[in-house]
DNA sequence: GGATTTTGTTTGATCGTTCAAATTCTTGGT
DNA sequence: ACCAAGAATTTGAACGATCAAACAAAATCC
């Protein structure tokens, strides 16, 4: 066993040419149906598989999409970025495109490896995670006339009616009007709601939701709401303050919906102690954690989200980008519906039937 | 702004040939001082880079490493998977390297993916992991000769004398030894161990490590440890009621480790449920999820990791393979030593001093 | 100083594929 | 039967880089 195998060899086994050799895979349109089993034959025979390289230097195109791996790890909820990876490399994969990762410091640093990998034709398009306002990196690519989609929708801007450029997003909104929806069929009569200190159009969005939900259906005003969320920075600790805060007030929620799994986590956590383990707490995310616990929480379609993304840069199928104008009837963006799993707090539930709630301990040294 | 310029666009505005601008890029060493700033300067003005792949094609290696992205979610633990992914993806970023990642359906989707890769030139080596015992994977990869390095030793040979493969590890044993003496430096005079039921040598070594510790400093025989330990699917479930069980014991431990976060987490759970908040609980893998909730857990070195298996693969330095001799100096394998990251319960901790508000603002608008 | 090595640079060939144009084979109409 | 038009296939060139060998220039030797 020499060398690999080349279009040579595989047209010469099978008495035919280079070039139909390369149209059977390529072209199969085009080739008499005789010689495509004879040449496919060959090829099986052979074991021939198409040199990757040379035919990217050929037809200028990588079928390979940049990711760029976060470097923070964004505590429990930083697994959201890791399952995106896995749906989009899955996703890629379908279409016969591979994803290369790329790791960079900041902003500026990002912008360089972008230069460098479409300098090189490394990448046909990038995928970004975790864009900002006013990022500079959509900036840079749109500038520079390089495909990309968003995982996120541009802050900001007019992003469904004139959007700057393609994304891709999950509603909050909804996610969050059905964890509230979910609290008031549960019996819930006032809904708290703990969520994201920041001005992202998530955090304004999801909270939106929630309020949207308990006004129609509690009738609650804007200061009864004001009253009832909280915003905090992410993290257990800052849900579980948060929870303590809002289940001590003179009329505290009877459930509690949150921005996410570590504030779910946390508010879980400080409802048990506090002998409330039967509230019902709804996180955000589903995130492993959240299977483990027992906590209910909005799944984020990310396979659809990975789908979508593709379907923007290289259009229903195949793996060659497209070039999109936008049009009213294939919009540059997609908006997804995230669901609710809704759990029973598997952990937790035995709390209250077990009777006295516990009163947590000190840890020495 | 036409067409990227390439090494003859810079050879031309340099006044030399092709070839000697490959050189200053490839081979500094034997191009004149002279010369070579008036190519780089050539090279800076026109802003070229080489096209990655023409030079694949031309040198037979791509510069990248294949890792197959998992598809199943493990849970809370997942997450170290990807931890090291992102490890990985920085270390190979310095040898000016990249990843690639693949999926695929079970082992022999995944040698299908290894063969499309290799025939096509699009990698030069693939790291593995979480193998298993006579891997099929590690198998072919040895029959066809193609680079390759697992983190996780291979099971049941004689890894360290003679090892059929290169691979990196982090010492388990080890590693239950520091979360158990950490326990009994806490004051615990018997410590709980509460570990995986399958017969892995992760599993194996682990309980060994505890075992180990417990024999030589609290005196224990081998009875009363099979008694203080248990055998579970890795899960919070799991953990919590392996935890009840052990702490309903009529000599219950004074101290409990884990072979896992997610254990731990459940134990945790279950520690703070029946009234014993105090217990020391430690994890391992140090996840997110364990500094969230403050829990002392076992850490591996992933960076370390990365780096050793690129060690492995390349060298101290340089982004070429290197065909690796077994020699007693420079062995085929790495065996790293895990940290203890010492934490105290935070949200256990602060119900004690219950009263402190919150810290967080409340949301306007 | 001339022969010999060392060092630096250039030229043709090549990697494996697809494109563009040229060629041969089919088909069908009159 | 003939010729035009289409279908199927073949041939030469090109993608952008590096390799190998040839060449020119400078440094070394006796």
């Amino acid at each position: 066993m020499g060398q690999l195998p080349t279009v040579e060899d595989v047209a010469r086994a099978a008495g035919v040419s280079r070039q139909t050799v390369s149209n059977v895979l390529n072209s199969p349109q085009i080739v008499k149906p005789d010689t495509m089993t004879r040449v496919k034959a060959a090829i099986a025979e052979l074991g021939y598989r198409p040199h990757a390289s040379a035919r990217r230097l050929r037809t200028r195109k990588s079928s390979t999409i940049g990711v760029r791996l976060d470097p923070m790890t964004n505590g429990i909820s930083g697994s959201l970025l890791d399952r995106f990876l896995h749906a989009l490399t899955e996703q890629a994969a379908e279409r016969d495109l591979r994803i290369m990762l790329f790791t960079a410091q900041g902003p500026d640093g990002e912008i360089d490896e972008f230069s460098r990998l479409r300098d090189g034709a490394d990448v046909d398009a990038f995928v970004l995670t975790s864009t900002v306002h006013d990022d500079p990196r959509t900036a840079w690519l749109l500038e520079h006339d390089f495909p990309f989609v968003t995982f996120g929708r541009p802050s900001g801007a007019d992003d469904r009616g004139d959007p700057i450029h393609p994304w891709v997003d999950v509603d909050g909104f909804s996610g969050a009007q059905q964890a509230t929806s979910h609290a008031i069929a549960g019996g819930a009569r006032r809904v708290g709601y703990i969520g994201f200190a920041d001005e992202s159009t998530t955090a304004l969005e999801r909270r939106a939701g929630w309020a949207a939900e308990s006004a129609q259906h509690l009738g609650l005003d804007g200061a009864e709401l004001d009253a009832l969320s909280l915003a905090v920075v992410d993290g257990v600790p800052q849900g579980n303050a948060a929870a303590l805060h809002l289940l001590g007030l003179p009329t505290p929620p009877d459930a509690l919906v949150c921005a996410s799994d570590s504030l779910a986590l946390g508010a879980m956590m400080a409802a048990a102690r506090i002998g409330r383990g039967e509230l019902t707490v709804i996180g955000y995310d589903n995130t492993p954690v959240a299977a483990a616990v027992g906590l209910s929480s909005v799944d984020q379609p990310l396979d659809l989200v990975a789908q979508s993304a593709l379907e923007l840069l290289f259009g229903t199928s195949g793996s060659t980008i497209v070039s999109r104008i936008h049009s009213a009837t294939d919009p540059l963006y997609r908006l997804l519906t995230p669901t609710l799993v809704a759990r029973t707090p598997t952990q937790l539930a035995r709390v209250e039937t077990s009777g006295s709630p516990v009163a947590g301990n000190h840890n020495e040294r």
